[in-house]
DNA sequence: ACGAATGATACTATTATGGTATCATTATCT
DNA sequence: AGATAATGATACCATAATAGTATCATTCGT
């Protein structure tokens, strides 16, 4: 198992750049620097776009900027973005409501798990990861 | 993200129950209480018979009973075998032997959270979610 | 010998992951 | 204004993982 997938990792891999190079950056760039194949980059970075986290620049010498501080990019907003919620603890029963979910051991138990490991992607941020 | 899959659960719930019924327990009775798929819970059941979690019994008569004592059997067991390896930290570039990981900041702090999800895991016994 | 159970194994359906490909739009440079 | 260089939108495709089914072989108890 994995906690992260290639979206998530190319994302947080490009956003770093992006922050490294302070001017703007373009898909070739990224591409060039990071190795990732072309289209799939493009598809990631119109997600962040559309998210607030990069700003995108149309037309001849555009790119990508920043569109947030790199302290208030956490890893965990990337991470839901590209892979969903992340619910470590879900009744494989009743995906909706368990009816047992307040006396079943095991989910009290996976819901600990899963706080702790959110309380540390929150404290990973794109600054975290720079310096 | 979920962290146990459906066999991984399954398997769960079918040791617990035949820790509590105590005497021999057919596939039957497992469907009966547990509403699984059959030929799915049968699957499951043959490889944690070969792992030798349960014994089986054939014939008229058989079914399953414990292998090991239900102290003795982990969650974390249990996912790595139906799961494979939980290896939350894995370098999407350099699936081998990534020559950054020793400097990447990243990896390290997906270390931390990967032993600790492992220590959780292994405190989870089928004898602490019985009681 | 028969029936009731599991063992072994191969197949299938659905979803998630990891991409490609194409055309439209916009900004800049000449 | 028109060519060019960039991203936007969208649809498509390939592979792998998940969640099962289906079938036949084997073994044990009666
Ligand atoms: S059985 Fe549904 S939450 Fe545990
Ligand atoms: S870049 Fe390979 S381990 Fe981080």
């Amino acid at each position: 198992m994995k906690l992260i997938t290639r979206d998530t990792d190319y994302a947080l891999r490009a956003v770093c750049f992006i922050v490294k190079n302070k001017k703007m950056v373009s898909v070739s760039d990224l591409v060039r620097e990071l190795k990732i194949p072309r289209p799939f980059l493009r598809k990631i970075l119109q997600v962040l776009n559309k998210k607030g986290i990069v700003r995108s620049f149309k037309g001849r010498g555009g790119g990508f900027t920043l569109g947030l501080r790199p302290e208030k990019i956490y890893l965990l907003d990337l991470l839901r973005i590209f892979q969903g919620p992340l619910k470590l603890n879900e009744c494989t029963l009743n995906k909706k409501k368990c009816p047992k979910i307040s006396v079943c051991p095991l989910s009290s138990k996976l819901n600990n798990i899963e706080k702790h490991v959110i309380k540390e992607l929150k404290s990973i941020t794109v600054a975290s990861l720079i310096k």
